[in-house]
DNA sequence: ACAGAGTCAGTTTTT
DNA sequence: CTGACTCTGT
């Protein structure tokens, strides 16, 4: 039982074993701060306190799995099942979910997510008749975030002079109004977003003093992790929770805060010995994960951040190899630089895919690192980005789920009320919407007492609307008694969601239907899983809950070996014995919204720390000379960054020149594997004139799309768009072009060939059918 | 109501 | 380059 303290070093163990009092441990990278949050729990569970008075808050809920599991095998599976861990946001939407009713809010709210949110306020912009350029949505929807999160309510936006002065110098007035708005129609539609998870928490504390009380008295220890990106709003429901007790044990990182953009505070860690009375504060400095090469590196460039705690990491570790630096001439070279080291080196020493990881700054770069990946058969898991239960049909089938338990969901009620089409337009919602507005209803309430209503809309259409309440109601019989699996195959089946995708039998509506089914498995596994678990009630509830707040990372069951392709961000926590930073350029890596100033600069270069730390034995850095940008090549520098390490950490290996014309090294001696893209021959050669080869004219080739033959790719719902390339001669052409459109082009040779391809949902699927090649003139 | 066709603005980073 | 929005005609 004792036993896992022996695996602690002293600095590790001092603070495991400090019981009571407000504590900080300031734990550089690589430092066991995880094991040292373990195992502290582990002890204090055997010190006798009860799991019930625990509360871990982490920085993502696979982290928290991970950790109740190894607690478990210290203390034992029932015990553990006692714990409360996890991120803020589900912690404390269970608890909101529980108190609901004193907010006025039912207790199976919507969470709203990102896309929910920016709906919402676009409809409200709308409605008000603003200018949709000056009030941009998504500005719009950041700035209520930031009101949120620093507990600036809408009362108490409007009794602040300054911010409504701020808002009117940025040409938007009605900002106000439209926060207003946007925060009652959430409460309308029993939705939280993100940010109301934590300020109805705040809201419920400070109303409520008995329910915090009992919050109080029930969490008497508190555990937080990555405190250093907690914000405004988290610092508070920490501090009023741990007030009573003051048994308060908070973790973090100063050099690894990268999360500002989203309210984090740094002076949350940086004072945190300032807001309790006798801090014990313990610092964990000795690395385990890296080399010595990636942690005197880490530690020359966070050197020149001049905002910091006083740290010194080290190693005992090996010195290990040198940090690797490529420049590549384009993003696509530099593709094919991290595919084929990746393949030598799991050639050379025997690797897993899953030993390496590729990092970017933003989530476009993923695109040429794939292309190139799959070209050497290399698998690979791309996290984050656009995510599972973000893509449409998904978010189509959580909607009819999410109407059930909830009909007064506006977002979801106007995703799906037409979809599949039932003959319900705009126009139809929108005097929905106003109807609902003026009556003080719902939405789903209007449609219901339709004829009560003095809304203007054609018998033809109530008795459409009235179908679908009708068809909504019954589904909300049938959840009284199936499980969530059930219900969602005979909601796919019964709503017409699966004809719709399988309509016309497009590997666009073949990938959708594959997601569905993922989907249902899904759900399968959540039902069979919940009978195992006794804590948790397995409803449909709980499974959008999980939902909402689940991410990529959540998800990954870590079973498949693949390589992992991510932004820094998701990152944090991570480790990968070879890692991959890519993109190093100036613009891009530090951004260039970032350069305005020291304070952004400097949180650029902690998550270039983060970055590199993640690596344990090997770490490369790479940039291109130039790099696709909106279509465009650009010209890029190399970033700051690579300059700022100390050069006796470097190896700066082989420019790429060298390389690309290594046919061993060049992707073309794969051929052409993505079986998905075909190259069309001409069926007649053009003939070059005899005795005239002097005057060589570009010849002239086009492409028909017959007219009698139906699309196969849409690039968004409603047209028939084909994205193509042109490939003659040397001369590629991007083309954008609909059906029965004549494609004119010019080009040397004879080898003229066109692929015809369209995308969806990340995959390059073919198209060509139809395509067909005609030599001109 | 709806499909087709044309235009336009956008890239940090996430719960 | 791409998705989302707008305009047009049926």
């Amino acid at each position: 039982m004792e036993t896992y303290l022996s695996q602690l070093n002293d600095a590790q163990l001092a603070p495991t074993l400090q019981k009571e009092g407000p504590m900080i441990v300031i734990a550089g990278a690589g430092s066991g701060k995880t094991r040292v949050l373990t195992y502290r729990i582990a002890y204090l569970m055997s010190e006798g306190i009860d799991a019930f008075n625990i509360l871990a808050l982490t920085f993502t809920n696979k982290a928290a799995r991970e950790m109740k599991e190894r607690i478990a095998t210290i203390v034992g599976n029932s015990e553990a099942k006692n714990l409360w861990m996890g991120t803020f946001h589900s912690v404390f939407a269970k608890i909101l979910r529980i108190e609901a009713d004193r907010l006025g809010y039912p207790s199976n709210f919507t969470i709203y997510d990102t896309q929910d949110s920016d709906r919402l306020i676009a409809s409200i912009i709308k409605e008000m008749n603003l200018d949709k350029d000056i009030y941009k949505y998504k500005q719009i929807r950041s700035r209520i975030s930031s009101y949120k999160n620093s507990l600036i309510t809408v009362r108490a936006y409007f009794q602040n002079p300054e911010l409504i002065e701020a808002d009117a110098m940025a040409r938007r007035p009605r900002m106000g109004d439209i926060y207003k708005e946007y925060v009652e129609r959430c409460f309308k539609a029993g939705a939280m977003d993100f940010d109301d998870l934590l300020l109805k928490t705040n809201e419920l504390f400070t109303r409520f003093p008995e329910v915090l009380a009992k919050y109080q008295n029930r969490f008497k220890y508190i555990l937080v992790d990555e405190y250093q990106d907690t914000n405004h709003s988290q610092y508070l429901i920490v501090r009023a929770l741990s007030d009573k007790f003051q048994n308060i044990c908070v973790v973090g990182d100063d050099a690894q805060s990268i999360y500002a953009f989203r309210g984090a505070n740094i002076n949350n860690i940086l004072n945190f010995q300032k807001d309790y009375d006798d801090v014990k504060v313990f610092r964990l400095e000795q690395n385990y994960r890296s080399t010595k090469n990636i942690v005197n590196a880490a530690n020359s460039i966070i050197d020149k951040n001049q905002t910091k705690l006083d740290k010194v990491v080290w190693t005992a570790n090996d010195e290990g190899a040198k940090i690797k630096v490529n420049r590549s001439l384009t993003d696509a070279d530099e593709g094919r630089y991290v595919a084929s080291t990746i393949w030598e080196s799991k050639m050379e020493n025997h690797l897993k895919n899953s030993d390496f990881a590729i990092l970017y700054r933003t989530n476009a770069q993923s695109r040429s690192i794939e292309d190139a990946l799959r070209k050497r058969d290399i698998p690979y898991r791309i996290y984050g980005g656009l995510s599972f239960y973000q893509r449409k049909e998904i978010k189509d089938v959580l909607s009819y789920l999410r109407l059930i338990i909830n009909p007064a969901d506006e977002e979801a009620l106007k995703r799906i009320i037409n979809f599949p089409p039932r003959g319900i337009g705009q126009t139809t919602i929108d005097k929905l919407i106003v109807s609902a507005n003026g009556y003080d209803k719902t939405i789903f309430e209007v449609m219901k007492n339709i004829d009560k209503t003095d809304v203007k809309i054609n018998s033809g259409t109530r008795t459409k609307l009235q179908n679908f309440v009708t068809l909504i109601e019954s589904y909300q019989v049938l959840n009284q008694t199936a499980d969530v699996f059930e219900l969602a195959e005979h909601v796919t089946r019964t709503s017409g969601l699966i004809r719709e995708f399988n309509k016309d039998g497009t590997p666009e509506g073949v990938t959708r239907m594959e997601n569905i089914e993922e989907l249902l498995n899904g759900m399968k596994d959540f039902v069979e899983g919940q009978k195992e678990i006794a804590d948790t009630t397995g409803s449909l509830a709980e499974f959008l809950e999980d939902v909402a707040l689940a991410t990529d990372l959540d998800n990954d069951k870590g079973d498949q070996d693949r390589v992992a392709l991510m932004t820094i961000h998701l990152a944090k926590g991570l480790e990968f014995p070879y890692v991959y930073i890519v993109g190093l350029e100036e613009d891009l890596f530090p951004s260039a919204m970032s350069m305005g100033s020291r304070i952004e600069l400097e949180e650029e270069r902690r998550l270039f720390y983060v970055a590199l730390t993640r690596a344990e034995k090997q770490a490369y850095l790479t940039y291109a000379l130039s790099r696709y940008r909106w279509g465009k090549l650009v010209d890029s520098e190399p970033s700051r960054f690579i300059e700022e390490i100390d050069e006796e950490y470097l190896d700066i290996v082989t420019p790429i020149e060298e390389r690309r014309f290594n046919p061993m090294l060049s992707a073309d001696i794969f051929g052409d594997v993505e079986p998905n893209v075909i190259r069309y021959k001409p069926a007649k050669q053009p003939k070059l004139k005899k005795g005239n080869s002097a005057k060589k004219e570009p010849e002239k080739f086009q492409v028909t799309t017959p007219k009698n033959l139906k699309p196969v790719s849409k690039t968004n719902g409603n047209t028939n768009l084909f994205d193509s390339k042109l490939v003659v001669g040397n001369i590629v052409k991007h083309i954008r072009f609909g059906t029965g459109e004549v494609l004119k082009i010019e080009g040397t040779g004879a080898d003229v060939k066109a692929e015809i391809k369209f995308q969806h949902g990340g995959v390059k699927k073919l198209l060509l059918r139809f395509a067909k090649l005609e030599v001109v003139g």
